[in-house]
DNA sequence: TTGAAACATGAATCAAATTTCAACTTAGAA
DNA sequence: TTCTAAGTTGAAATTTGATTCATGTTTCAA
């Protein structure tokens, strides 16, 4: 009972408590996001990874229970990567409509950058589908905060519901998808100044 | 060398030459899409599909090579389905913005009625990337030549370039993740029409 | 300096599918 | 009716990797 209790609250068996641990958590954790990135999930093997990584295949489990458990924790580092990287891009803007445009053009700086980081949160939906789901939730409701912020400022048009920010997440993640991994034929700058040209006005002719 | 040849063109020895055969193939489709919708590529065997097809392992070798390319032969018919589907749905309107509005309509009710083929195609992005590639770029191709029409009809402003036809193609896929698989709590006409909007005036503030 | 806890190692174990195959049954043309 | 190609069957062979574990090495607090 104590042992399942024990394994309940999350392995803090695995935790390394000295440096050279750490140092060799490090590795596999980097080394994974590389072997996952490159092969996804399913083709990335154990074994590949602590190759990378320059360990021993037997080390592999000394800081982590599981291929799963892992990619799960993958998962949850990229994600906040992923916003703090676009959070750290919003902080000089004059209009709420400015502000998303940073937002995306940031995006797709990082997911040119960090093409693996992508394809983690991509394949998440099906390796883990409950991470998949948070971190799209949450970036919902910060694009749904931004939106209601830029009403109040008079630069936006309310009320913006949650489905807004889902359409313009949905947008930026294909733009990414598009312009920033499969090809990088146009600058971030452009396609942001596309998406932001919807979001300004639309696609209809001038009345 | 003819046993390589008679292999590069594609498995026509697999083609069923009876009435009967026919059926089995038909029935490990349709119990594949099923397999596959509900466990995922990975998850589902070829047990799973036999079972569910009411057929013995072996008979799936006679149909198909390997678990791969029954996901690619599913994946090429899904997205077919899909295109279909929109298509008819798309013929009575009014003006090119309307037709988008259907457009996604028909797509969202798809989606609530065919959750296994929206998995599966979103899967194929890591199962068979070059069927989701071509599934999106066909894709993003019919809408952009809709948003060009729309351009010349007067309707929409131009030019409107591939971007805004991925930027709308990334607003409905998420749009039908969240309002059509994971949750219906909203209408499908009520999603059409909020995104409808975004399309007609953008989210800007009237000037 | 030393002993116990951490950490590292990789061969061996285990589990889970896919794929093969040889024997058997059915369909349908002649 | 008969004969052959097509189709069916499921046990067995294969393959593939994740996970375990007993043994050896390193760290670091006392």
């Amino acid at each position: 009972m104590a042992t399942e209790y024990s394994e309940h609250i999350e392995s803090q068996d695995k935790q390394p408590r000295t440096a050279r641990g750490l140092k060799t958590k490090r590795k596999l954790l980097d080394a994974a996001a590389l072997e996952f990135g490159e092969k996804g999930f399913h083709e990335a093997s154990i074994t590949g990874i602590t190759q990378r990584a320059g360990t021993a295949l037997g080390s592999f489990y000394t800081y982590f229970d599981s291929k799963d458990e892992l990619f799960s924790a993958l998962v949850k580092d990229m994600s906040a990567r992923v916003k703090s990287h676009a959070a750290s891009a919003m902080t000089e803007w004059q209009g709420a409509l400015e502000r998303e445009k940073l937002a995306l053009e940031a995006f797709m700086n990082f997911a040119r950058e960090h093409k693996e980081i992508y394809r983690i949160i991509d394949e998440s939906e099906f390796v883990d589908p409950a991470s998949y789901r948070l971190h799209y939730e949450e970036t919902a409701k910060r694009i749904h905060e931004r939106l209601e912020e830029g009403s109040a400022a008079g630069d936006f048009r309310g009320p913006l519901e949650e489905a807004h920010a889902w359409a313009i997440m949905g947008m930026n993640v294909f733009l990414g998808l598009r312009y920033g991994i499969w090809s990088e034929e146009k600058s971030a700058e452009e396609i942001a100044e596309i998406a932001n040209g919807i979001l300004a006005r639309g696609i209809a002719a001038e009345r």
